[in-house]
DNA sequence: GAGGCGGTGACAGGTTCCCGAAAGGGTTTC
DNA sequence: GAAACCCTTTCGGGAACCTGTCACCGCCTC
């Protein structure tokens, strides 16, 4: 089932009519609240640990529907909590956060079972696209909510990274590509460039504001490319994206 | 749920009918007692704290549907209140307050959780309206409130910054957009010169009143060009806004 | 008809935005 | 392991745009 949220974008909900479920569990206070300030900002209801303990217990009690767990935890191995998650609640899906240089034969096999990673620093707009697909896919959520971003002739497809206006398709990078998905999960809404920084960047991207300049240069070539415009620059405000007709 | 106030605008109110309540937080005496004014005018319910450690006990009994937060507090870092601020309420929507000059990295993720910030000095309208998009959003005001204001044919939608007068989309400039938002906010009410100014300009303007009439202009150039005109002018008194059609 | 108020053209200064050029880093290819 | 390639980011110039001041004129009021 997908209903409107209060910011006016479709949201995932469970068969029943009740927000989803996440709970988060790392041990570094400033990612906790973070992520658990985005990801309410989905919609959804969360819960979070600092450790692999507290996540197990939060976990039996809690319910969730789908799980962010950091591999690297103070008082037991990432695995290990995998494990007795699994034991707790077999078809939740994980998504795992990992270190960018953690060996990759320690996370090698864990998107087998559907699951998936990021890695650090990551943007929350891939934590929340990837949340979104794991909890779609594991049917947590309505199957109904589909995958596809659509304003006017233009449509972003979040499964396959397909981009096409009027059906032409467009090859975008992957932070074009993200940048795109912002800005289409909030078509016809003013997006300040502290507000774009903030979700497509990484957390801790220390550059110049006018990456996001840049960025919007881009995707206008490949998207407005001598076609009726789509973005628009609302001087002083920021960015917006809507339907060429109006 | 939206009702008509004594001032005859239309304002926010709780799903159950009491009115809206704000927490400002700062450490300047003549900042809190502006915004308390101006937000007490929208008909809100508000409480001031000087610093952290008072933000955070007030919060806990007066349990606000928004917070606005000076970055800048003398006993404790704007990041620490928050973090405080979150374990007690953990929904509510917080507009930050920074220095024009404070460096971006200090708000970086800020904005993630659906949260804002304008930077001193400010707007009171600027305030206002970031303010009443963030409690909107957050749900804790009822959902039929919506982003447009409509006076005759002219519509104004607050979340794409879109400008039309029958039908026809008008182009407008930040400071234009202000004005007619402060003037749509109050239709056929007369605003005189020194309320536009107080409202409309940032709280440290010290230019010259005839801002205000310049800036009408530009409004009736780009509104009233050719139409039946919107905007009246009431000699002595002030300038207000009604629909042509009477 | 004098004085005050309001409207608007012209303009200067400042800000914001756009985008070419090029460097740095990572990845793929051979 | 080197070369080639692609992606991301920084830098900076130039253009476009926005804001507010000044000056002047016209209209309203008394």
């Amino acid at each position: 089932m997908t209903t409107t949220s209060p910011q006016g974008r479709t949201e995932l909900l469970r068969p029943d009519g009740s927000p989803v479920r996440v709970l988060v569990v790392d041990d570094e206070l400033s990612i906790t609240e973070l992520l658990s300030m985005a990801l309410r900002y989905e919609g959804w209801q969360i819960r979070s640990a600092g450790d692999g303990t507290g996540a197990i217990q939060t976990a039996r009690e809690f319910r969730p529907d789908a799980v962010v767990l950091d591999m690297m935890l103070p008082d037991m191995d990432g695995l290990t909590v995998l494990g007795r998650l699994r034991r707790e609640l077999p078809d939740v899906p994980v998504l795992f956060l990992t270190a960018k240089d953690a060996v990759e034969d320690r996370i090698a096999g864990l998107t087998a079972g559907g699951d998936d990673y990021v890695t650090k620093p990551f943007s929350l707009e891939e934590v929340v696209a990837r949340l979104r697909g794991l909890i779609r896919r594991s049917g947590a959520a309505d199957r109904r909510s589909d995958s596809v971003l659509v304003v006017g002739d233009l449509t972003l497809d979040e499964d396959s990274h397909e981009v096409s206006r009027a059906g032409e398709s467009i090859h975008l990078t992957a932070t074009e590509f993200e940048l795109l998905r912002f800005l289409m999960r909030n078509p016809r809404r003013v997006l300040s460039k502290a507000q774009i920084l903030d979700r497509v960047w990484s957390y801790d991207f220390g550059g110049q504001a006018n990456v996001v300049e840049l960025y919007i240069s881009y995707l206008r070539r490949k998207i407005d490319a001598g076609r009726e415009p789509m973005i628009h620059t609302r001087r002083g405000a920021g960015y917006l994206i809507k339907p060429a007709a109006s």
